[in-house]
RNA sequence: GCCGCUGUAGCUCAGUCGGUAGAGCAGAGGACUGAAAAUCCUCGUGUCAAGAGUUCGAAUCUCUUCGGUGGCA
């Protein structure tokens, strides 16, 4: 635990991290938990976009007021928010906080960015948009076991541990080589925390059965908040399918009932519901991978309560 | 009431000349090197409606019963 642990070389203030599958409950939590005491850097891919409301689940703005978030609203849902961005942008954020004499909390969904925050990001130069234009093309064109085999070429390692229909993570591999002249796999990528960071892993878990009733239920919401008209509304002034705020869950299933109609409302929304279900799966799963979790159900706030005063009594 | 069709996995349905059953969806598990709410991988035993009969052997053929469904009355 690293509660325990010593930290006097560490470069970075102390932070939490609190994380959980979606419609775990992390916003009611925050609130008992840090109010006045911590200001919140969200890890969520798409609560990054401004006007994706209801169907990111984005906290309302009074919420937001009295608990301070970073990385909310930051950008138009035409722009494509990242990995790297978010580490960067975080970090920033954790040293202001902290000069704050508040306590940096990150929050949130996206499994991919915590494992890149704590993990530490490969150290891949950036590589320019076009070329993953026209990768993207190229795979839509030949199918990506095409690519594949031209990845085996180059990069025989990354190659041989992704799947040949492995769309993203191919053209990845690829745009990384074309656009930087190295492979992929001669990046180091962590495969252990870093040492520069003192961070506290809280993951909030409730029962499959309970989770998914919240989920059904807030999806519900949503909808009697007025989802379909933000998406109309969206489209209306030029928001796309392949736009990268619309490929959201509570978005993109949209698409097909605009398109031809070919499916109802109804449709839509169980399909929401689905996918968020699977979502929240995926999420589980790639949180449980991470090491050094504390477990907790959110409603078990003493317990978590305390887990943080541990871990900030060893400030220095 | 009569005639026809039908009853197989949670759902929709395949199942050839009789050789004790398999797809899609749903569901479950997993992966994750700057798109990650993305992108992928793996996983299919169920009184073949019930009972009886024919047969070495029945989801498959015959009869009966019980559902469902369409048509005629």
């Amino acid at each position: 635990m690293n509660s325990n642990t010593p930290r006097n070389k560490s470069s970075f203030p102390p932070v939490v991290c609190l994380f959980g599958p979606t419609a775990v409950g992390k916003t009611d939590l925050l609130e008992t938990l840090f109010r006045d005491s911590g200001e919140i850097i969200s890890a969520d891919s798409m609560q990054v976009y401004r006007r994706l409301d209801i169907g990111s689940a984005k906290p309302d703005s009074e919420y937001l007021k009295r608990m301070p978030h970073h990385l909310i609203d930051i950008l138009d849902y035409k722009e494509q928010f990242n990995a790297g961005d978010f580490v960067r942008r975080a970090e920033e954020c954790i040293r202001g906080i902290d000069r704050r004499g508040l306590l940096p909390v990150i929050s949130g969904g996206t499994a991919f960015y915590f494992r890149n925050f704590i993990y530490g990001l490969p150290d891949i130069p950036a590589v320019p948009d076009s070329i993953r234009a026209e990768l993207n093309g190229r795979v839509a064109a030949e199918g990506p076991q095409a690519l594949h085999r031209e990845l085996a070429k180059v990069d025989p390692e990354t190659a041989g541990r992704l799947e040949p229909a492995d769309r993203s993570r191919i053209v990845r591999a690829l745009e990384v080589y074309l656009g930087t002249g190295k492979p992929l796999s001669l990046y180091k990528a962590g495969s252990e925390p870093r040492k520069d960071l003192d961070y506290l892993l809280i993951g909030l878990q409730r029962p499959r059965q309970e989770l998914y009733e919240r989920i059904n239920l807030r999806v519900d919401i949503m909808f009697r908040q007025g989802l379909y008209k933000e998406v109309k509304d969206l489209i209306a002034d030029g928001a796309c399918e392949d736009d990268p705020g619309m490929k959201g869950i509570g978005y993109s299933e949209f698409f097909p009932l605009l398109r031809e109609g070919c499916t109802t409302l109804e449709d839509v929304k169980s399909r929401i519901k689905q996918d968020s279900r699977r979502y929240a799966k995926r999420q589980m799963t790639f949180f449980s991978s991470l090491e050094g979790v504390n477990w907790f159900h959110p409603d078990d706030v003493d317990g978590i309560r305390e887990m943080i005063a541990n871990f900030n009594s060893g400030r220095s």
